[in-house]
DNA sequence: TTGTACGCGTTATCAA
DNA sequence: TTGATAACGCGTACAA
């Protein structure tokens, strides 16, 4: 193993100009720069991370995790609960972490939490970057500030972004289109449902995926609600039963947004010829009896405790130890049936 | 964060006692040893990971891997690769790893290969434990010398394991099973086949995972061969052939261990009016292109990166840093469909 | 512009 | 049975 000590010998100069070299920092003659710059090439070094980690203690890192209050989106628990874990891991290298829970309100804000973040206190910020115009003008603000921002589950644009880390919807309306290929009939009849959001990014990107797979690899399939009464409003379910009633020969339903999956029972209740075959997204804890009771066949995951803990840990990497991260991190399109659901973790 | 110094100062002696407190070492006083433990305890003492791991370079541990060679499996391919960027990762800790690659030869045996193990220079080994005499008899010399091990891909018994990393076949067997369910008519009917290796433990729980299933949640589902004819020898495909053109209605098969895919490809051939729908296990970079065609419909993964990485990391973890693992880490048993397999790690 | 020295937390060795 | 001290590799504040 290379370390600075041996490349300041083999260079003649202190360990101290080499950290220099070695991190871009000024004060280095130019000549000496290019000779350590080349040492260190050819001897290859990589820093030790177990140094790195130790030192990086001093820098007491202060970021903030700014998540989706889980009385909305059930989804977020294990999200939040894994960053909660993660923190206290990140705790022994001087990392504090400050939590801090939005939701969407009546009024479409999201109140006044975001307001009780102080800037200058953090070193950099993990995110849900909801598409409301407070949120953006706090990214905005994080964006002056320089600070370094990691968004997850959704994605947005800014300067400041290292990475984002979550799924690709698109890919994950492919894969639905897949699975709904896999348990219809050649000729069948398929429905789509989501519940009220239509303007948000990933319902549009997963039906833009999946309509795109259907018509390339399965169009002997026929949507039955192509463009009409897709979506659902909280608590009211009179469009899908229209859909269902309109159509008493649908085989499979992909429920792009189950909300809390009720809509999912409601489809189950419905079905009178109990034939209609649901895959949706995600699963919770609460709701695996219903692909137990076989109510779903099928649901694509999105690794929500690596939402959880990657971010914190690209911010750490990044701000403790210079560790670029790449630009994204897909989370991988798990796929679960009755028979491997109990085993995902949530 | 507590450290050893607290403690130490808590306790009024010094940071060496402390230290032999902590890891059980001979030479403490009754009393000082009981107070320290307490206090420890009491501040809720956790070792610093980045101290340990640095520290932890002094102990120049040396590994063994000992996997198959990958002529035999191309599955042992990808982990194989991990396990040398694995190793290459622990070098910084002062971790070397010594790679044997085993191979069953035509006389059963696998050669001369672990006769050039010194046992005496391992601080611990992670294989596969094949079962064969020779490989038998040399965890039996590496429990007697006390080398702590970890298997991998298939599991044994002996005293000296650590873990177990990877595949629950028998889970395995039940969610093949239940993709078997999903991509048949309720009342289809199914086939069973598997290259020639009856004895191997992973073919034989995935089989009983499999009927137990199958018999338990999808009883109008008819098994064509059930304990006849489910066994191929390499190259020569006449049984599946038999069952094939005797049964001209089935709708899936289960191929248990596909050998080198061709059976796949075989069976898609044989099915003259194309609606089998071939369910298996793994997928290798190569034979991504049969699920591409369609002519394998669905796939059950074991996290091959799994198994190349976490058992060098928990021999790592116990010997370098005395942390006890788990006795099963089980990898996930992810399904791959066409949609998703480009995504897969392989 | 460069070198020196200390601290991070743990482990190991040597001296008392 | 204990304490003091050096070492691991890195980062940085301070001195030269």
């Amino acid at each position: 193993m290379v370390t600075i000590r041996m490349i300041a010998q083999k260079a003649g100069v202190s360990r101290g100009t080499v950290d220099r070299v070695l991190n871009n920092r000024a004060g280095v003659n130019a000549e000496t720069f290019q000779k350590v710059k080349e040492i260190a090439e050819e001897l290859g070094y990589e820093p030790n991370l177990a140094g790195q980690m130790l030192a990086s203690r001093k820098k007491k890192i202060k970021v903030g995790y700014i998540v989706c209050d889980t009385t909305v989106d059930l989804f977020f628990k294990s999200v939040y609960s894994s960053a909660i874990k993660k923190a206290e891991e990140l705790e022994q290298f001087g990392v504090t972490v400050q939590f801090y829970l939005i939701r969407e309100l009546e009024d479409h804000s999201i109140g006044k939490v975001l307001e009780t973040v102080d800037l200058d206190e953090l070193d950099g910020i993990a995110m849900v970057p909801l598409k409301l115009p407070s949120v953006m003008e706090f990214i905005k603000k994080a964006d002056e500030k320089q600070i370094p921002m990691v968004f997850f589950n959704l994605d947005a644009e800014s300067k400041q972004k290292l990475s984002y880390v979550g799924c690709d919807y698109y890919e994950s309306g492919r894969v639905a289109a897949g699975l709904i290929g896999l348990v219809s009939p050649e000729n069948g009849k398929v429905a789509i449902a989501s519940i009220f959001d239509e303007e948000s990014p990933s319902f549009h990107d997963r039906y833009i995926g999946f309509l795109n797979e259907l018509d390339k690899n399965y169009p002997k399939l026929e949507i039955v609600n192509r463009n009409t009464q897709i979506i659902f409003q909280k608590n009211d379910y009179s469009s899908i039963q229209k859909v269902i009633q309109e159509n008493r020969d649908i085989d499979s339903i992909y429920v792009v947004n189950p909300g809390n999956y009720e809509i999912c029972e409601k489809i189950a209740e419905l079905d009178t010829g109990k034939k209609i075959r649901i895959i949706t997204n995600d699963i919770v804890k609460e709701q695996k009896r219903l692909m137990d009771e076989g109510i779903i066949v099928a649901t694509i995951g999105q690794q929500p405790e690596k939402q959880g803990t990657l971010p914190l840990q690209i911010l750490y990497d990044y701000i403790g130890l210079g560790i670029v991260p790449q630009a994204y991190y897909y989370t991988e399109l798990t796929i679960y049936i009755k028979q491997n659901i109990s085993l995902a973790p949530v």
